[in-house]
DNA sequence: AACCTTATCT
DNA sequence: AAGATAAGGT
């Protein structure tokens, strides 16, 4: 008696016993009772299927024995499977068989386990298990789902972990870096993030932390040559213009579109080699390298104009890319 | 949970 | 410097 709450799981946990041995039925109804369960009780297959399928019982996991006189070995067992109603429900098996072709019969059947008579308490106790893999009963509120779902978490990431073999670094070619400088152009600068970009560009191999990797060196080089563009302009003692408000933590679309006009077509926007000439592996960011001075970006240059420093939705910018475009394809 | 950004590492 | 990877955030 003791036993009784000591193993209950939840409030209600009905189990259907299924035997046409009254001795043997009277056994188990009485142990899954000393166990906290609930118990429905048949002596034969076809009450058995009536009290499963009229839903009036609930009934939460069907013990049956195999061998029932008024059906076929496996009859039941495929009744209660051919069934949506009782499709969900988990079945466990009990019988005298014990050698592996009885077990797997039932297993392939549908069972979720096959029990060799006599029954144990212990054997009995665990059986609410195969309701919670089923989906039958939900875990009682004072055990604390998390609890496993962070287990989980943890596994998953180490089994992701694992198969990993170092990938050969990749090289941003001039070229690969013109359909970049592209493709963040056609997008928009203030849009351009790396799954955007990585799917526009549409490289086969390439991969979205080669993406970000590069976006992160491309905006730093944006945010040096700006540094430079403010410094002088500090020199000159040109008139600052007000902050746009909002411009706070990551620079804004129009402060990158003028950084873009200001850095008179820098490294990036400005003359890319010709295909044939070019170096694997040596692209600037930086502002070591020369570059000619277009005619446009002369003319902007002495511009000082306030709207230019507006939100003017990148004119400026696309001239860049349509010179770059120009020259190169 | 996917995705983004920033920091750190090689 | 140029890229990869980790770490932190939404």
């Amino acid at each position: 008696m003791e036993l009784t709450k000591k193993w209950k799981v939840c409030e209600v946990f009905r189990v259907l016993v299924v035997d046409h041995d009254s001795t043997s039925l009277k056994t188990v109804c009485k142990m899954l009772d000393l166990c906290g369960y609930e118990v429905v009780s048949a002596n034969c297959g076809i009450d058995a299927l009536e009290m499963v399928r009229d839903g009036e019982n609930d009934v939460h996991l069907v013990l049956t024995e195999l061998h029932l006189p008024d059906m076929g070995t496996y009859e039941f067992l495929e009744k209660l499977i051919m069934d949506q109603k009782t499709l969900k429900l988990p079945i466990v098996i009990m019988s005298g068989d014990d050698n592996e072709i009885a077990k797997l019969g039932c297993l392939f059947k549908g069972a979720m386990l096959h029990l060799v008579k006599p029954l144990t308490m212990k054997t009995i106790r665990n059986l609410w298990q195969f309701a919670i893999i089923k989906g039958i009963i939900t875990p009682p509120p004072n055990i604390n789902p998390l609890l496993f779902q962070h287990k989980h978490k943890k596994i998953t990431k180490i089994t992701k972990q694992l198969p990993r073999h170092s990938r050969p670094k990749l090289i941003w070619t001039q070229q690969l870096h013109n359909i970049f400088l592209h493709t963040i152009q056609a997008i928009g600068i203030d849009k351009a993030h790396p799954k955007e970009i990585l799917q526009h560009m549409n490289v086969p191999g390439l991969r979205i932390q080669n993406i970000s990797s590069h976006l992160q060196k491309f905006r730093l080089s944006l945010k040096r040559g700006q540094n430079t563009i403010d410094k002088k302009k500090d020199e000159e003692s040109i008139i600052e213009f007000p902050k746009q408000q909002g411009a706070t933590n990551s620079p804004s679309p129009s402060h990158l579109e003028r950084q873009c006009h200001n850095r008179q077509f820098g490294p990036f926007i400005g003359q890319p080699k010709p295909l044939e000439d070019q170096e694997e592996g040596s692209l600037n960011f930086g502002s070591n390298v020369k570059h000619k001075k277009m005619t446009t970006s002369s003319q902007m240059e002495h511009q000082h104009q306030p709207y230019m420093f507006e939100v003017d939705k990148g004119g400026e910018v696309d001239a860049i890319f349509h010179t770059f475009h120009d020259q190169h394809y």
